[in-house]
DNA sequence: TATTGTTATACTCTATAACTATA
DNA sequence: TATAGTTATAGAGTATAACAATA
C-alpha cells in the first residue's frame, strides 16, 4: 500500500494549527481564570442544555470531573444546573447571562488574537478553509 | 465598520477542529503515559535540539514546569539532556531512538484515528486544506 | 439491575519563590 | 546585574472507587 502523502501533511497542518488555537485559548482563559476545559464547557453551552452525563462523554471526561468543573463555574455564576424535566435522575447544565457575556467577550479576544494570522488569508480562502474543515469536524451534541 | 463573518465561521471552524485534535492526541497519549504536552515535546524535538528556555517559551510553560517534565521523560528514556556547546548556563533538550520510535508510532495512531474525518474529502481537498492552513500557522522554533 | 450524579482520595501538571551557576 | 536551570511548595484538573437516588 503506498504511502499517501497529502494525509500526512493534512495531518501535519491540522496538529500545529490544533496547538496554536489550543495556545490562544489556555491564555485568553487564564487570563479570566478559567482552564480550557472550563472555556470549552462554556463554548457548548451557548446553544445547548445538556445533562451533566451526556457532556462529560462528549468530552471525554469522567462525570466526576464534571462535577467539580461545573460546581466552580456555578459559584462564579457562569453556569447553573437544573433538573432533567424527563428524568428524575439527571442534571442539566445551563449558561448564566453572566457566562455568556464573558464567554462571547473571550471569544472576540480569540478572534483579535487571532486576526494576524488568519489575516493572512483574503476573504474567499477563509471562505475555502473554513468549508474544508467541516466535513473533518466531528458533529458537536445534538440541541436539548 | 462591518462584521467580517468570514473571519468569525473560519475561527469557529479552527476551533472546533482544534478540540477535536487535541481530544485524540490526549488519548493517544495517555495510551502511552503521557501527557498532551510531553506529545508535544517529543514531536517538536523530532527535528530540533532547544535549549530549556527557548522551549518553555515557546510552549508557553515556566522553565520549571520543563524541568520535571524533561527529567520525567528523561527517566523513561525518551528524552536526555546535554550541555550547550556555547553557553555554560545552558542545557539543551534532544530526543532519543526510543523517543523517535513512540512518537512516529503514536503519529501512526493519530494518522489512522483521524482517518475516517480526513476521509471525508478527496486527495485534492486535502491539499488544498493544508495548503491554506500553512499560512494560519505560527512558524515553530527555528532549528537548532 | 443499570444509570445518574456526588463525594473522598490520590496523582499529575502547572506556576511561584528561592537558590546556584554562569554571562 | 541579568539569565539559565533546579528544587520545594501549593493549587487546579483529572480519574477511581464507593455511595444514594432514580429508571
Amino acid at each position: 500500500m503506498a504511502i499517501d502523502e497529502s494525509e500526512d501533511a493534512l495531518l501535519d497542518g491540522l496538529v500545529r494549527s490544533a496547538f496554536q488555537i489550543m495556545g490562544v485559548l489556555t491564555r485568553i482563559g487564564a487570563e479570566h481564570d478559567l482552564s480550557l476545559t472550563q472555556l470549552r464547557v462554556l463554548g457548548i453551552l451557548r446553544d445547548r442544555r445538556p445533562r451533566m452525563s451526556d457532556l462529560a462523554a462528549f468530552l471525554g471526561l469522567d462525570k466526576s470531573t464534571l462535577s467539580g468543573l461545573v460546581a466552580r463555574a456555578e459559584s462564579r455564576g457562569l453556569m447553573t444546573r437544573a433538573p432533567n424535566p424527563t428524568d428524575k435522575r439527571a442534571i442539566d447544565v445551563l449558561i448564566t447571562d453572566a457566562g455568556r457575556e464573558l464567554t462571547e467577550q473571550m471569544y472576540r479576544e480569540a478572534r483579535a488574537v487571532l486576526a494576524p494570522a488568519t489575516g493572512r488569508l483574503d476573504e474567499r480562502q477563509r471562505r475555502q478553509l473554513a468549508q474544508l474543515l467541516e466535513p473533518v469536524i466531528t458533529p458537536p451534541l445534538s440541541p436539548t
